[in-house]
DNA sequence: CCTGAAATTGCCGCTAA
DNA sequence: TTAGCGGCAATTTCAGG
């Protein structure tokens, strides 16, 4: 996983696509798709994962189906920007498996938390016993998930 | 993918925690690491995609070596719950690849979507000229990923 | 455990700077 | 001529019965 800028032309884009699509569909199925011979489909699949334009191949799974059904967003704000509590705050996170994803905003509020949980109270729990007490938590303002029209989105290549 | 609610043993466990950190693992490797031999293993596994619980495979690609640096969270509010201007809405999203995720929300605002870009003007003609016009938008506000501190998140199990 | 299929590697040929 | 890319074929490993 380098970090090199590479050129993808249209069969990588192609490539990307079905493998978006399928993380596991096999090389040589995917090659002939794409109108190549499996040697240089795996290749330059090899050459972009290095690159880390593949960052990792997942099995999406269905949150609500394996026990945790609620999901919100949650917006934080810290009470101060010096990188040593901006650090406790992100270690905290990374320890709390319940938030799936974690973004530093512009913006009024500094971060943005996507968050699962089993029920109300695992999520009030998280929210008023985990979140509130992180380091230099000021505010936090969650909304929940009513319905995903879109839930796991490819990227648009 | 049916819907069936399944009750999941540890092993089931192991083995969607494995998946998500890999989704192109071999069964047989998979197998050994969840202390399964290949061929039961290989049977929860197409349970639990039958089941719905494994919904999909997929690469998981950088947005910003692929060409889309800028990510932002935008709230909309409808100025209608009307179902046929949210079906209209929920037509409009569907039909662009910049919205790379899309739930409707309780709360203030009704819908969070997540959006990539490949620049700035680039986002500002979604915002402006597509989101802004579609049936029923009312108000959107923007956010903009600044960094992504949990990336692509796993759901924890 | 066995058989067919897939992944992976080495090697060769083609094409363009 | 050399660097880069694609294809063929052989070998090893895997999937699925």
């Amino acid at each position: 996983m380098a970090n090199s800028t590479i050129a993808l032309d249209e069969l990588d884009r192609r490539i990307l696509r079905a493998l978006q699509q399928d993380g596991r569909i096999a090389i040589t199925l995917l090659a002939e798709q794409v109108g190549l011979s499996a040697t240089p489909c795996l290749r330059r699949i090899r050459r972009m994962e290095e690159a880390g334009i593949i960052a990792r191949y997942t099995a999406v799974l269905d949150p609500a189906r394996v026990g945790l059904p609620i999901q919100a967003f949650v917006q934080v704000a810290l009470s101060s920007h010096a990188e040593e509590v901006a650090t406790a705050f992100h270690k905290a996170l990374a320890s709390r498996g319940e938030v799936i994803a974690a973004y530093a905003m512009s913006g009024g509020m500094d971060y943005m938390l996507h968050v699962v949980a089993a029920d109300f109270e695992a999520y009030a729990d998280f929210a008023l016993k985990a979140l509130l007490r992180m380091p230099g938590v000021k505010e936090t303002r969650s909304s929940f998930v009513l319905m995903a029209l879109k839930p796991p989105g490819a990227i648009p290549l």
